[in-house]
DNA sequence: AGCACGCCGACT
DNA sequence: GTCGGCGTGCTC
């Protein structure tokens, strides 16, 4: 007898269940397979096979999947992933499965022994139910559409079940689409002329058989049924009854459903390489062709010329029979991306996203493991694309927070994973960013990744806009309340006059929670943590959401005395209502989160600012990510600091990347631009960093903070966050989890934050308190925990706010 | 996830 | 007295 280590598809955190292998079955680790689980047969994925079984009893696995395995290296990633962020090991393996495939088996229902005599004596519903299952001798969701409200349905059937009238079964099934597929035909040449064939009709031929056959004979021989349909009206009957014939052949071929990247148009030569991407070229070169694991740094500004060095690194790997994955921060990205890469590698390219339709999600990924596409590009969940063996890894943006996965199980990060596929595989890891995160420019100052850099922009319009930066409280000293600063007034209508294009930036994060002092600018901060204090409107109170220290509003400025407070909070809608009273005349588009979906779309933004002739565009962050708007030369920040005081450790990093690249939408096309920041802290480093495009200044202030206060890269993160309905019940349960995680510490260097309310202190009906671990290795001490329902883990969260 | 069990408060 | 909402533990 032998026995399988199963992961299961159960949210509970296991690693797995053993089950026992029936003689006659062929197992290893890698398959798909369907299990018992309790009452219900679960998705499983095998990860070891030995002669005895961890537990005592064990159940029989129900069945093997044919569709597809992992491999060896997959179920090491799967592994590592688990491990890392503690997460269930079916869910991290799950990464890999293929798109569409089925996690749960269909259900059917067969009618039981007494069901047609017991239908006189049940209600309308469950009559009907019995009615249906009898005539069709089952009962299975298609048949289930339409017959009523969802709920009463399967209230309907569970009683049924349970009164034994019907029967349930739980059936394994695999793909939800089809492989697409089309039929050729090929006019046999039999000896003779196909012409010769065509021209002379055999005896007992129809006229649509003849037809057929000229046609075929005019485009050369061979068409598609669908072809042919289209033509001459061709039907699958007539044409089977031609191969019986012996006058064509069949042949049945896969199709691949497109994307965009077959749209491309245009093949793209290697330009001539600038010194700088020389320079930085060269030792990327070298680690691929050496072939061992390597990690690199590609720092340069927007338009330095990085994806033309991805290009040249795709090609090297591609020449070494290795393939490349190309990751993107998000869906919308990806076609520009597509683009350049198809465009020097025409027909290799695979786009995979789940914004695609089940059938081109199904025929991409296959594509990719056939061999038949060996560049892949698409959001972090390309990472998991099945290759063979890829040589380079990169992540445009790397920097973006879309990297990391915070919404389900398991929260990874796409830069930590790909490293570990890129050590697997001894391939090398390309990140790439203008702005780079600062652990990874760390880890370039450390040595632990090459730093690459391409110091200036080619072309056009190379070299940054000036920025100039606004006092707001200046402005206000001098009289002027207005949204708008003077300079950023006078540069608009200049701006306008020129007919030329303007874009207000607003910097919308930490809405009215925070109250600041009208006259020097003070914000009320907590004395424990030195964030701000978020205002509660509800209880007219302060609260620290880091530690929970809470003090009610205060009169007045406890700085300079004043008592003229003020919550800030300025949404778009206010900024298009000034704007408009200052420039009644001037077209506006508004752009943030309460345009809808639908209108925002692919291209939206371009097409609205194009279409509709925009002469200002308000938006918040949302427009300063990917959009090249050639027409605008202004750019005005307006509220620059407000992100400054949420409570994150990685808010100065945000700001300042959000206003690099808003800066950086001002004078991309043939004009010059220049922006204008409006801030209350014309001195914060992030600010003045910011506005002289300097990095490298950031950088060092922003270390010498996390040094100090022991935050990463000098340290590693775990969030946990409890959410409960009853708040008074969060505070306990984290203050237990609190004491709880004290008598495990075994290693000194850990520290724990909190109980503290979330940043989002209630969310759907839910309050929500957390606690973070800090050190250098907290996963330690959580391994093995177990957490009562309600909790979620998070592992170097991508904001603890 | 889904289910069974057991605990408390709100009713016939 | 019981019904039922909710927390908890379990599934190889």
């Amino acid at each position: 007898m032998s026995y399988a280590e199963v992961a299961v598809d159960a949210p509970a955190g296991r690693l797995t269940y053993s089950y026992s292998v029936p003689g006659g079955i062929d197992i290893h680790p890698g398959q798909l397979a369907w299990v018992p689980f309790g009452n219900r047969t679960a998705r499983g994925i095998v990860v070891s096979v030995g002669a005895s079984s961890s537990h005592e009893q064990t159940r029989p696995i129900i069945s093997v999947s044919p569709e597809y395995e992992l491999s060896k290296p997959q179920l090491d990633i799967g592994a590592f992933i688990s491990t890392r962020y503690l997460s269930p090991l079916y869910a991290a393996l799950a990464l890999f499965l293929p798109p569409g495939i089925e996690r749960t088996p269909a259900i059917v229902y067969e009618p039981g022994d007494a069901a047609e005599a017991s239908i006189s004596r049940l209600d309308g519903l469950e009559a009907e139910l019995v009615r249906r299952a009898v005539q069709h001798g089952r009962l299975d969701s298609r048949i289930l559409r339409n017959i009523g409200p969802e709920a009463r349905v399967r209230r309907a059937l569970d009683s049924l079940v349970t009164g034994g009238v019907l029967l349930r079964h739980e059936l394994p099934r695999e793909r939800r689409v089809a492989a697409r597929t089309e039929v050729v035909v090929r006019l046999r040449e039999s000896g003779r002329d196909p012409v010769d064939a065509a021209t002379t009709p055999r005896r007992r031929r129809s006229v649509l058989q003849d037809r057929i056959v000229s046609h075929l004979a005019t485009v050369g021989g061979k068409a598609t049924a669908s072809e042919l349909r289209n033509a001459v009206g061709a039907k699958p009957s007539v044409l089977r009854a031609l191969e019986a014939q012996g006058v064509v052949e069949l042949e049945e071929r896969r199709v691949w459903r497109e994307t965009i990247a077959a749209r491309v148009s245009g093949e793209s030569t290697p330009p001539v390489l600038t010194f700088a991407q020389t320079q930085a070229l060269a030792p990327l070169l070298h680690s691929l062709e050496i072939g061992r694991f390597s990690e690199f740094l590609l720092y340069g500004v927007t338009g330095s010329g990085k994806t033309e060095l991805y290009l040249r690194a795709a090609q090297a790997a591609l020449d070494l029979k290795r393939q490349v994955i190309c990751l993107v921060p998000e869906i919308s990205l990806a076609a520009q991306m597509v683009e350049r890469f198809t465009q020097r590698f025409p027909g290799r390219v695979a786009l995979l996203h789940s914004g695609l339709t089940p059938g081109q999600q199904r025929d991409e990924w296959e594509r990719v493991l056939g061999g038949d596409s060996d560049i892949v590009i698409g959001p972090r969940s390309a990472l998991f694309a099945p290759l063979e063996r890829p040589g380079l890894v990169i992540l445009d943006e790397e920097h973006e927070w879309t990297y990391k996965q915070d919404d389900v199980v398991p929260r990874y990060h796409a830069r930590d994973v790909a490293r570990q596929i890129c050590r697997l595989h001894e391939a090398a890891l390309v990140l790439g960013s203008a702005t780079p995160d600062i652990e990874t420019f760390h880890r370039a100052s450390s040595g632990e990744a090459r730093l690459l850099e391409l110091p200036s922009r080619i072309g056009p319009g190379a070299g940054l806009p000036p920025v100039r930066v606004v006092d707001m409280r200046e402005e206000l000293r001098q009289g002027n309340v207005s949204l708008f600063s003077r300079a950023l007034s006078t540069a608009m209508s200049e701006t306008l006059a020129r007919s030329e294009q303007v874009l207000l930036f607003l910097n919308r994060r930490g809405t009215a929670t925070l109250v600041q002092c009208r006259r020097c600018a003070y914000v009320f901060a907590c004395p424990r943590c030195s964030v701000a204090l978020a205002h509660h409107a509800t209880r007219n109170s302060l609260l620290c959401h880091r530690c929970g220290y809470a003090a009610p509003v205060p009169e007045r400025c406890p700085q300079c005395r004043g008592t003229r407070l003020r919550f800030v909070g300025v949404g778009t809608q206010r900024v298009v209502e000034e704007v408009r009273s200052l420039h009644p005349e001037a077209q506006i588009i508004r752009w943030d989160s309460d345009v809808p979906a639908r209108i925002r779309g692919e291209s939206g933004l371009q097409d609205a600012v194009r279409g509709g002739h925009a002469d200002i565009i308000v938006g918040t962050q949302m427009v300063a990510k990917g959009h090249d708007f050639p027409g605008v030369t202004l750019v005005g920040v307006m509220g620059a600091d407000v992100g400054l005081t949420v409570p994150d450790y990685r808010a100065s990093e945000r700001v300042f990347q959000l206003l690099c690249q808003s800066a950086g939408r001002a004078g991309r096309g043939i004009h010059p631009g220049q922006a204008v920041v409006q801030t209350y802290e014309p001195d914060n480093y992030v600010i003045t960093s910011a506005a002289s495009h300097d990095y490298r200044m950031f950088y060092e202030e922003e270390i010498r903070f996390r040094r100090e206060a022991y935050y990463p890269p000098f340290c590693s993160m775990v969030r946990l966050l409890y959410s409960h309905v009853n708040e008074d019940r969060c505070r306990k349960e984290s203050e237990r989890l609190r004491r709880e995680l004290e008598r495990r510490i075994v290693s000194t260097d850990l520290r724990i934050t909190g109980p503290a309310p979330a940043f989002v202190h209630r969310l759907r009906g839910r309050y929500r308190w957390q606690l973070t671990v800090r050190g250098s290795d907290p996963v330690e001490v959580l391994t093995g925990l177990d957490l009562p329902r309600g909790w979620i883990v998070d592992v170097d969260p991508a904001s603890v706010a």
